[in-house]
RNA sequence: GGUCGGUUAACCGAGUGGCUAGGUAGCGGUCUGCAAAACCGUUUACGGCGGUUCGAAUCCGCCACCGACCUCCA
């Protein structure tokens, strides 16, 4: 198998060819959400973006196995011994259990996820199903020496990892620096060093996640999930690990670290890292309180909001810029993108008035290849967008009449965007299966006629009522050169 | 303070040492009874100051501003 797609690999901080261990296979994980609160705008740009690259992989040829993680046993919310875990402080909040909270925001994770036209990974694993297979990763890690338990409570030797290993590769960080430049925070006393992470912390008794085992009963440490759960089912080595760049450190550096050190070898060969959403500037995230859920993006349920946005415009809105650019929250620019898709959409429905010339005046191959190429190079969707809008413009020019097009033309620019934009852009038009369709076409066509009637008459102040109203009813009316035309706006 | 990244036209957002990115909005034209749509054309682009070069928005240096990470985070 042969492709020519490259990314840019965080590790190397270069763009490299991607070529997978085992062909045709492919290995990929991607860090999915912390679940105890409504998803919002931040979460949906991996899930795209990785939809992605998983669509594209596929699209290749590509067996791909990809993994999302689900973090649903709760972390704390600093590293201090008396944080408290996340989503038990909010069960707390709501009188619920913590797997109660756990399972409604997964629920709605998953729903919003599906709205927004992303595949369900091959496997979602979480957690708390896997407490024993951390565990394992603890044990080994305290045989090989990299672990030492205090209280009840074990800790990763990070100075110990660094004497044999670079800790700091991925996020370019040095240990020396990072000793000065760690935050002191309360209850570290239990570690040897402030930049050791927690690889299983022993519970205090309000604390309601809790497992047993043979140092406590307590609840692994955030970092290791990735690590067992990755390993388990990609193997030893995997090809992909994805996620935002805000995991990048210190996430997904104790991944490698604990990775490493219990492998003796790096785990994973090519690290992909979305860049953030911002809004107003500045990075939107829950912490800060600054987020737009996905559930209010769609209803339009939000102080910023003049009007709700559909979930193939928060989609388009994210293909649009480059996964490794920051991208503005506006609701300018949101608008833009509606327009946008709403004009290549109506281009892909309106290809099938074109009717066939014996010769062409467009090459679409010439399109098609620069797609590939688009993609080729670091997934660069915005590229590739302003490609299928060159398509559009030779759609419109065909119904025009001002260029030409042969069958196997024709047939190629189907292809070209039933290929990029449904299949591995991912995009859908929503408007299809609004139920109750043949009643509504059947009544517009009622009432086009009686507008014709009056048109013939020239009674265009009763024409232009019929306009008004339907358009004062949200329907737009268009008279095209063979016909009328409505869509609802 | 440390590490890394960004600054592109009205807005969003790509990109390259010399050749129109694209979307949205605006303006002019074509078409139309009018409108809408579409098509064609169009609007002080590349933070500032130097340098390298035949040529830089693109490479180098300095400065300014913004952001991310250094704590949970997509």
């Amino acid at each position: 198998m042969q492709n020519n797609l490259i990314i840019y690999n965080s590790l190397t901080k270069k763009k490299e060819l991607f070529k997978p261990l085992n062909e045709p296979f492919v290995g990929l994980y991607v860090c999915g959400p912390t679940v105890y609160s409504d998803a919002h705008l931040g979460h949906a740009r991996p899930a795209v973006i990785f939809d992605l690259l998983y669509r594209y992989l596929t699209h290749l040829g590509y067996k791909v196995r990809y993994v999302r993680n689900i973090t649903d046993v709760g972390h704390l919310e600093n590293d201090a011994d008396e944080g408290e875990d996340k989503i038990e402080k909010k069960a707390r909040l709501e009188h619920i259990e913590p797997m109660e909270v756990v399972q409604k925001y997964l629920n709605t994770y998953y729903r919003n996820m599906e709205q927004l036209n992303t595949l369900h990974p091959s496997i979602e694993p979480r957690a708390s199903g896997h407490i024993i297979e951390q565990q394992e990763f603890i044990k080994t890690l305290l045989e090989k020496g990299y672990a030492y338990e205090v209280n009840g409570s074990v800790y990763f030797d990070v100075a110990g990892y660094n004497e044999k290993y670079r800790y700091g590769k991925l996020s370019g960080r040095v240990l020396e620096e990072l000793q000065n430049n760690t935050r002191v925070l309360e209850g570290q006393d239990e570690k040897r060093n402030p930049f050791d992470f927690a690889l299983w912390k022993k519970a205090s008794p309000e604390h309601l996640m809790n497992w047993p085992s043979k140092w406590s009963t307590g609840y692994p440490g955030w970092h290791l999930e990735c690590s067992a759960m990755s390993i388990k089912y990609l193997g030893e080595e995997f090809d992909i690990h994805g996620g935002g760049m805000d995991l990048l450190f210190p996430h997904h550096e104790c991944e490698i670290a604990q990775s490493t050190a219990a492998l003796g070898k790096e785990s994973v060969r090519y690290w992909i890292h979305n860049n953030m959403i911002t809004i107003n500037g500045q990075k939107m995230a829950r912490s800060l309180g600054n987020f737009i859920t996905l559930d209010q993006l769609f209803s339009g349920n939000h102080l910023v909001l003049e009007q709700p946005y559909s979930p193939m415009t928060i989609r388009f809105f994210i293909l649009q810029a480059h996964y490794r650019s920051t991208v503005d929250f506006s609701k300018e620019a949101l608008q833009a993108a509606e327009k946008g898709l709403q004009k290549l959409l109506k281009a892909i429905e309106n290809l099938n008035k074109i009717k066939p010339c014996a010769s062409s005046t467009v090459d679409i191959d010439i399109l098609k290849k620069r797609c590939y190429e688009a993609l080729d190079d670091d997934l660069n969707s915005p590229i590739t967008l302003s490609h299928l809008f060159d398509g559009v413009r030779i759609v419109n020019s065909l119904i025009d009449g001002t260029a030409k097009i042969d069958e196997s033309g024709l047939k190629a620019l189907h292809e070209l965007f039933d290929t990029f934009v449904f299949d591995i852009l991912g995009l859908k038009d929503e408007s299809a299966g609004a139920g109750d369709e043949k009643l509504t076409d059947d009544l517009m066509k009622i009432i086009i006629d009686l507008r014709q009637d009056a048109k013939d008459k020239k009674e265009w102040a009763a024409s232009d009522k019929i306009r008004n109203e339907l358009k004062n009813a949200g329907i737009v009316l268009k008279d095209m050169k063979d016909g009328v035309e409505w869509e609802k706006e």
